[in-house]
DNA sequence: ACCTGAACACCGTTCAAGT
DNA sequence: ACCTGAACACCGTTCAAGT
């Protein structure tokens, strides 16, 4: 399940790739429900081929999260390095969920009630989870956010953020600004 | 659409309930994925039967959302009836969201991406809605929340704790006290 | 190794026939 | 007025044939 790792053929790795991003514009246009035929028609390729590389749709929708934790991997990196642990905490949050509201497709895989194929994308998950992890702690140490904040909390409030993007919803900066008033301590 | 309000004849009205309990029934034990058919057999009712009542799935996902507003706005009632400004507020809060958590079809249907037929149930929806506007504003007004406080951070709150209940997410009560955290003033 | 798309199965919705 | 369930259309998934 973990990745075969053995580097696709050119075409196939191309494939893939024009998959995951017909999927993420579908997404974006309508609302949920995006249908597979639909994907396969925008990337240019037949149904067989996306099931060739996406075993069903909650495969796909765990390739698309996967791909967008790789992306924020990077931004918690740069975070880990700011100095001050709130400023910190904030630019690995903001950034994070200024990533999802850009991204329908991920948001409405994250809340699916379909539950994504996680163990597809283990790898992907557990490096931002890692960066997300530390950084937390650190401005807990700090006493900058509650002394028991942790990342499951990062979680809670990332989730409850996302069910507030999209469409008719557009609360979700004063959530998070409600929220954060909550965590910090000052 | 804001309902004809013609007594149905008595099969027709039980035939109605019995459609909407098996729709909830069949959402707390499969997660969202849950099938007309289904929902019609369960009830002991024909699909057409169905469709005579609720001419879509938006529409069924209106009437479930609208049953249970129905119910919360006895319980916001009895809030408004609760000296404290912050303890009414917290009592809707809570009881609307202990209320949310042990109906998942409600859920489901709130955080659907495909948008529940809210001009369907306009009239249950207003009930509520005005209760939880006066508890809000009652405590803004009485210094015991943030001033800029409103009915609409309350809907904010609420679709977060519930983007964080059900299956694996059953985070949602520490999810709440983060965020009443953010919203108090003490 | 990988791709294609017609074909199959399943689920939302309709409608002709019933009471 | 309301109910029934077979039938239709559509969408997820498979698989035989192709490169």
């Amino acid at each position: 399940m973990t990745a075969p790792d053995q580097p696709l053929r050119a075409d196939a790795r191309r494939n893939r790739e024009a998959v995951l991003d017909a999927a993420s514009a579908l997404f974006a246009q309508h609302g949920g429900d995006v249908q597979m035929n639909d994907i396969a028609e925008r990337a240019g390729v037949g149904v067989g081929t996306l099931y060739r590389h996406f075993s069903d749709k909650q495969s796909l929708q765990a390739a698309i999260i996967g791909r967008r934790f790789a992306a924020v991997a990077g931004l918690a990196e740069r975070a880990e390095k700011i100095d001050d642990p709130w400023a910190a905490l904030e630019a690995v949050l903001r950034g994070y969920l200024e990533a999802a509201d850009a991204d329908a497709g991920f948001r409405f895989s994250i809340l699916s009630p379909i539950e994504p194929a996680w163990d597809d994308i283990v790898r992907e998950k557990a490096g931002f989870a890692a960066s997300v992890a530390r950084i937390t702690q650190r401005a807990a140490d700090a006493g900058l956010v509650r002394s028991d904040f942790t990342a499951d909390d990062f979680i809670l409030l990332t989730r409850g953020a996302m069910a507030n993007m999209g469409g008719e919803h557009e609360g979700w900066r004063r959530f998070l600004a409600l929220a954060l008033e909550g965590v910090r301590v000052t």
